[in-house]
DNA sequence: GAACTATAGTATAATAAAAATAATAATTTA
DNA sequence: TAAATTATTATTTTTATTATACTATAGTTC
């Protein structure tokens, strides 16, 4: 490939939208219709307007997809490779949501899906890298507030929320050990509700304020076990 | 301002380029000589070539800059706001590099020269933002490992080294729990080699292997007192 | 050369946090 | 009503953090 320098450069967003569905986390993929990668399956996005900042370019492709706006978006990298892109010199700024399973009304079709993450299609681009570099990105958050409320329906048990943190963070987590920094965790609030439909027996249901998130005490996952490359 | 959504994007990067030098952080500005922003100072930067990916362009700058490369040099953040160059839509992607005072040989003029973090002159630009935001980022990042060696000379002693933490952290370490865990440091080399030219007790010098920064056992500033945002 | 000054270096106890363990309670199903 | 399943609570052990005070080694001063 021959670059011409005075060519100027496309910029995109491109949004990770994870949800926990079906014991799983999911990432919300559409399949390209076109060329390149024709087929295969992509992370939402679109091109930046020169009118907006990059957050409002990736809460529009957001809102565009899933028609929820008003949750946890942070931007992850900016993935500039020449050739990333086949046809012309786009870098696109990743973006990461996590979305409620229940505040998602997408109708899903052979071209807009749910993927688990453990078990991704063919992508398209360096999507794979993204995804990849997304999960790692939310698991060092996890480790510094509890962003998997995110995830978790607006009334949670504690086995949900554990259930929630180990597929994160890919490990067991000990339950006695998991409720005790759980319940010491600000802006965790404990209903006089219980689950209902659950064929054992019911379990306390949780709420987040979701105002003190910044709170030095709002993480509980240790972090001595994850080795974090400088 | 009213936008032509038609034109097109251009893409910088700036390099925020921090050094430890008269016992304080200093970063490395130069003086616009241009509108706009003109007699403000800038950190340094350059447009992205279409031959080259964003860390190579952060590179490139760096080695014009200061001629040093093979240092700690990581991504930081993507700025893009429409309003951040007055004339033009420049999204810039932000890096941050942590380089060794003995390794830069720059000739300091009247437009190109250190500035001490904690007493910055008026900035053009986002460039402020830019470099406090580089500043979080490094906090964190020590927190994980010990990057501050990147700032050390080769040769270094205990204490030059909890001073540099001090320095990034902003806070003062207690210097026998510093030390006690600056030793279980994997990758720490204790020498046979003393300081010699103080006035004072010689202190033993030690080194840096640089492979095995990403133990698990590399960071030892505790995370416990910092709050980090969500 | 004795006393002083400044920084280098060390040992240990108190406190707090994390990890590892077992037993009991509440419900549905067989 | 016994068995199965999940929820919940308490205690101990281990590890990490914090707090504390003293000794060591050089140069400097008198």
């Amino acid at each position: 490939m021959i670059f011409n320098e005075t060519k100027t450069h496309e910029i995109t967003v491109d949004v990770v939208i994870v949800t926990l569905k079906n014991d799983a986390l999911q990432v919300l993929l559409v399949k390209r219709t076109n060329e390149p990668f024709k087929d295969k399956w992509a992370i939402p996005g679109g091109y930046v307007r020169l009118s907006e900042n990059l957050d409002q370019a990736a809460l529009r492709v957001l809102k565009e997809r899933t028609n929820v706006d008003n949750i946890y978006l942070e931007q992850l990298y900016t993935f500039g490779d020449p050739l990333r892109h086949p046809n012309s010199r786009v870098i696109t700024c990743a973006y990461f949501a996590l979305v409620r399973a229940e505040d998602i009304q997408i109708v899903t079709t052979p071209e807009l899906g749910w993927h688990k993450i453990s078990d991704l299609p063919p992508l398209a681009f360096d999507h794979k890298e993204i995804i990849e570099y997304s999960m790692k990105r939310t698991r060092e958050r996890l480790e510094l507030c509890p962003v998997a409320y995110q995830l978790l329906n607006e009334k949670f048990t504690l086995t949900e929320m554990q259930r929630a943190y180990e597929l994160i963070m890919r490990k067991k987590l000990d339950k006695r050990n998991f409720r005790k920094k759980a319940l010491s965790t600000e802006g965790l609030i404990e209903l006089d509700e219980y689950t209902k439909s659950s064929s054992k027996r019911p379990a306390r249901l949780y709420t987040f304020e979701n105002i003190k998130l910044n709170s030095k005490r709002a993480h509980f996952i240790s972090k001595k076990k994850e080795k974090i490359k400088c």
